[in-house]
This record gives C-alpha cells, structure tokens and sequence, in this order.
DNA sequence: TAAAAAATGGCATGTTCATGTGATACCGCC
DNA sequence: GGCGGTATCACATGAACATGCCATTTTTTA
C-alpha cells in the first residue's frame, strides 16, 4: 500500500525548506501507480534527477486526490491508466479541477491506443510506456516542461485524424469584411439595433448588410445564418 | 534543377518491371524539395534502404503535381515547407486532390511550430527536420507506414490543445425530449409555424415550448438558442 | 479611367417573434 | 393525495425582423 499519511503537512515548502540548498526551479513530480516497485523505483530515478523532486508516490487516485486537497501543487503527475478503484482515466478531470496547472502524464503499460487517447482527450498531456528506462522517464518530463506532449507516432496521428476531421472544408461565401463582421455579432445574438450602435452605423446600413449575408449564404433568417456561421466556421 | 523529364514515364510499373526482383511491398516515396544536394542525397538513402524506393526528385510543387496528373500515385512524398513559387503548405491539398491515398511528410529546416501546425491542419501526416540523419528518415517514413504521424512533442501538444479545445464540456441544461426536439428544429431555421406542422402541434404549444428552451438556456432569442445549441453540441 | 464591388443610408409593409398571463391534463413520486 | 414537472392550447401586444425597391459615396479592380 501507499505509505502517505492520511494528511500531509504542506508539501510544497518541503523543498525551499528541506536541507538542501533552495533550488527555485526543481519540478515537483507525483506518482500514483499500484505497483510499489515499480512506482517507488520511478520515484528513485526522479529523486536521483537534479532539478526534479518526488515528495509523494501514491498508489491510488483518492490518495492523491486528498493530498491535493490539502493544498500541495505538483507541476507533473505521472498517474498510471489501470488503477483500482477510480482509473487514472477518471482522475484526470478531478485532478485539473484541484490544481489546473497540473500537468498530467499518464502511465501505460502496453500502446492501448484508445485508453490513452481517451486519456488525451480527458485533458493528460502526454504518456509514458511503462517499463520505460530512466533516460525515457526524464525526456518525457523534459518533453512535458518545454510545453510538449510526449507521445507515440501512432498517437499523434490519431488525435490528429480526430482533429482534421473537426475542421470543417471552409467553403468561401464571398462574404466581405464588414459583412464578417456583421455576422460575428449576429451569432452573439446583437438585434440590428445594437449592431448599428456598436459599428457606429445606421441601422439600415446593418439591415443591407444582414440582407447581403442572408443572400450570399442562401438563408432567409438569423438562426439560419448563425446556423451556418457556426457549423461552417465562418466566423 | 530538378532532372526530371516534363512528361514521364507510368512511374509505379517500373519497380515491378525492373531487373530487381518483383517487391510488392516497396514503398514508392517522391521528394520535392528545391536544394538539390540535399534532394539528392535524401533519394540516395532512400534508394539504398530495402522496401523503399524514390523514382522521382523534383524542385518544385507544380512539377510534382505534373507527374501525378500523369497517373503516378506514389505512396509517400516527402514535401519541403519552404518551396519557392507553390509552397509546400499549399501544395497538400492539390495533392491530395490528386492521389487522397498519398501521405505526406514534410521537410523544414527549423521547427517553426506555426508552418508546420499549419502544414498538419491541411493534411500532412507528419513532419521531419532537415538536415536528418538516414536513420532519422527510415524512421520517419517507417511511423508513416505504420499509420502513426512523427512530429515532435512541441507540436504534438499544439494539436491537442487545439483539439480538446474543440471538445466542449457538455453542460446540462435540463432539456426536456420535447424541447430537444423542438431546439433540433429551431437550429434547421423552421419557423414556430413550420415547427408545429412538423410535429402536428398547435403554433402556441410550440410558442411555449419555445419560451422553456429559453428560460433553461438563459437566453431571450432563437439566435441565442441555435448558437448555444451549436457551441455546446446539444444538439 | 471606367466598371465593379463594397459600404452607407432611406422608406414601407407584412411577417414573425418574444413575452405576459392565463388554462387543462397527464405522470411520477414521496 | 398533493406537488412538481412536462405537455398541451389560447389571447394579446409591442418589438424585431425579412424583404422590396431605391440612392449616394468610396474603394477596388480590370
């Protein structure tokens, strides 16, 4: 089991405090993986890391989850996918919702595409296979402070596909600028009233312009023209 | 400039009409890329690599697009970002107009996150920073085979923010069935009219149901209540 | 430089909407 | 049995909208 204490005292001063010298940019690493070998043999490899720190290796998400509570804010959690009980996959989301700035890299044992894409889209920022040497551990944290998202080829296509699937052809209506502009503000549901005060125009010229939109996306209203506006990603 | 003749040859018979042995799965690979010793040299990998195989190097985008109006269909094309006349961001789509099949990697010197995300969005499946080591470049093309995207963990991130960005948090306003139906009809641009032909009701139910969608979207028009709907897909 | 496109403004009219204020009826549930 | 939620229907009214038809000025483009 996880050897944490039920309550922690405030672990973020553990480091300015502690023995060794203040180091002002050493990474606070957590660990939450069920295997006490394997999750206490990371925690060696970080500790032995200059410039990273591992105060709290965990076996479980509610473990966690109350140390965070307790108002300690790690940098990165390596949070493994397959945990009893609350899965790494469901923890994510209640972990950003603690500590936002917490960045998320899970733990997997074998490239199952879909859990750790599924991890991905849940908000985790990269992934690590496990086992994985101590050079591989260090890069993906590496990967993770320089704003990357360590991740496999195979990976990386998938959220891509998923991605370009979103984006939408991007038909060209011929629309100008000020017509753009005029619908931008009729999907944020302005009447024509407040989008001639707001341009500074007649309202007449806002009614031209709403007839010029309506004619050129072949629409005869404002909910079909915000309609298209936002599924075509006009705006 | 690039040697290649204005018209060529049906490019995918020569391998299995060469003196080699037939290999029915050697990887055709084009490269388009305006440095001429570096084109060259890339060719040289691959043609010295078992299973890969570069029939045609050529300078630019249009000559490319030539040789696939010609009926060539090359598996891979290695294409550079930064091509004088058709840049290489530009060419993916004709390209892919051309043969959908086609993957292509792109070629750039340094990692300028915005081209390259950009050169991703239009349809890349991957990108490699020259100059790269042959190693580098079967290995590359290698995680394209295997279905996967090769790019870095910087730009990786790029695509996922980009993406989870578009993943909505899915609120629950407590829409009834009814008033989802009638919200469905409401973004289609019906009329309240249409709405209660549609569903063999009275205009004035459908008035009212129409006033609860409001009340429960917090918004006082149909604009509102088609872009809220389209926004946070609750549709 | 002439033509085309965009931007601005105006008047008029019938239509549709948003909202206030009702009513009746059904259904699940504590 | 009563309470809350849903679904249905009704009348009324001022506001907003869609559309037809028109004119002037500026900017862009051929």
């Amino acid at each position: 089991m996880a050897m944490t204490p039920p309550t922690l005292p405030p672990p973020q001063r553990r480091v300015e405090s502690s023995l060794a010298p203040p180091q002002p940019d050493v990474l606070t690493i957590w660990i939450v993986e069920d295997n006490d070998l394997l999750r206490e043999s990371i925690a060696h490899v970080l500790n032995q890391t200059p410039g990273l720190c591992c105060p709290l290796d965990v076996a479980t998400c509610e473990t966690a989850l109350a140390a965070l509570d307790d108002g300690a804010v790690p940098e990165i959690i390596l949070l493994d996918i397959g945990l009893p009980g609350m899965s790494g996959i469901d923890g994510i989301a209640p972990i950003h919702a603690r500590s936002p700035s917490t960045q998320v890299l899970m733990l997997t044992v074998h490239e199952d595409r879909d859990n750790v894409f599924e991890a991905l889209c849940a908000g985790a920022s990269g992934y690590l296979l496990k086992p994985a040497s101590p050079a591989r551990i260090v890069e993906a944290i590496e990967d993770i402070r320089r704003g990357g998202s360590p991740m496999s080829a195979q990976i990386a296509r998938k959220v891509l596909d998923m991605f370009t699937r979103l984006a939408v052809p991007q038909k060209d209506y011929g629309l100008s600028q000020r017509e753009r502009e005029v619908l931008h503000l009729l999907v944020d549901g302005l009447t024509q009233k407040r989008i001639a005060e707001h341009l500074f125009l007649s309202e007449h010229t806002i009614n031209t312009h709403i007839r010029n939109i309506y004619a050129k996306l072949h629409v005869h209203s404002r909910s079909g023209a915000v309609a298209k506006a936002l599924r075509e990603r006009l705006i």
